[in-house]
DNA sequence: CTATGTAGGACTGGAATTGTCTGATTTTTG
DNA sequence: CAAAAATCAGACAATTCCAGTCCTACATAG
């Protein structure tokens, strides 16, 4: 099914909230949480995760929260999901270390293998600053809630 | 983690075999199970599934077997996965129904949409037949078995 | 008629994802 | 200083999904 995890949903979308907002001040798991209606508790694991990996500063203590800790502009897609979803590979064939069940027998490694460092390269063409400007566009098209669901037919 | 799923990768290594056998003739699933040590009854499914998706053609009895429906120059590596692991949606805010538990909260929907269509078109790019030549780049290489692994660090 | 195959459904075990709970630590504020 | 509001961290339960197996029915070549 070639999915992300929620938790990667959620990161990204916790990321374009930050971005969203005023870029110094701090915003708590919570309040972020309420916005999207995702479960409290999972987003504030999934914060410390990011911070974790560098792409959020943290804040403890009252009126303490997380906010990006670069610009919008230079956070990429594939960071937010690396960090949250480990690294990524497209097959059970390749893995961290390079182990494969079917060593000898698995002949579609290499040409996977291309497609998974294509898709890491689209992701990292993709920054946080973009979902901003993409979410202005659906805005745009006047579609109500609810009637603007997005439906892919593949 | 943005994987396929091990039928997906069965169901291609299936398709790579037959592309590669002469063209005419059939191979049962067994053969074929046997020569990359899956699980027969497994690859079974996979290949039932693949002639109902009209990728192979199948014919019973003694000496029956599959064979591609088309030449493996016109099978692309999303029509097998789209068969196999069933329409492709990068993000579970994006589904069949296009519903979305979020959907008027969800902001990242149309940008993960665009990234949605751009693994299809990466993946409909590749042509079963790319797989074969493949092949035969990673044998040119003359890596010996247990030190041609693939390791990738993302 | 029998061996060899495909067709298709039901089912199980295990793993991964998702979500919850509890406690400790940090920091601001009154 | 004490309380409140946060992050930090680990363990744990629930659920879903995947991988694999089993069983039966049907088709066909010899």
């Amino acid at each position: 099914m070639l999915r992300l995890t929620k938790k990667a949903d959620y990161g990204l979308m916790a990321l374009k909230y930050l971005a969203e907002q005023a870029s110094g001040s701090a915003h708590s798991a919570k309040d972020i949480a309420e916005a999207y209606h995702i479960p409290p508790q999972l987003l504030a694991k999934i914060l410390q995760t990011l911070a974790k990996a560098g792409l959020l500063v943290s804040h403890a203590g009252t009126n303490g929260g997380y906010a990006l800790a670069r610009p919008a502009t230079e956070i990429t897609a594939f960071e937010v999901i690396r960090a949250i979803d480990g690294p990524l590979f497209i097959t059970s064939c390749i893995t961290i270390h390079g182990a494969c069940d079917l060593t000898s027998t698995c002949t579609i490694k290499e040409p996977l293998r291309k497609v998974n460092d294509s898709i890491k390269d689209l992701l990292s063409g993709i920054h946080i600053a973009d979902l901003v400007d993409a979410d202005g566009d659906q805005a745009g098209t006047g579609a109500p809630v609810g009637g603007g669901l997005v439906t892919i037919a593949i």
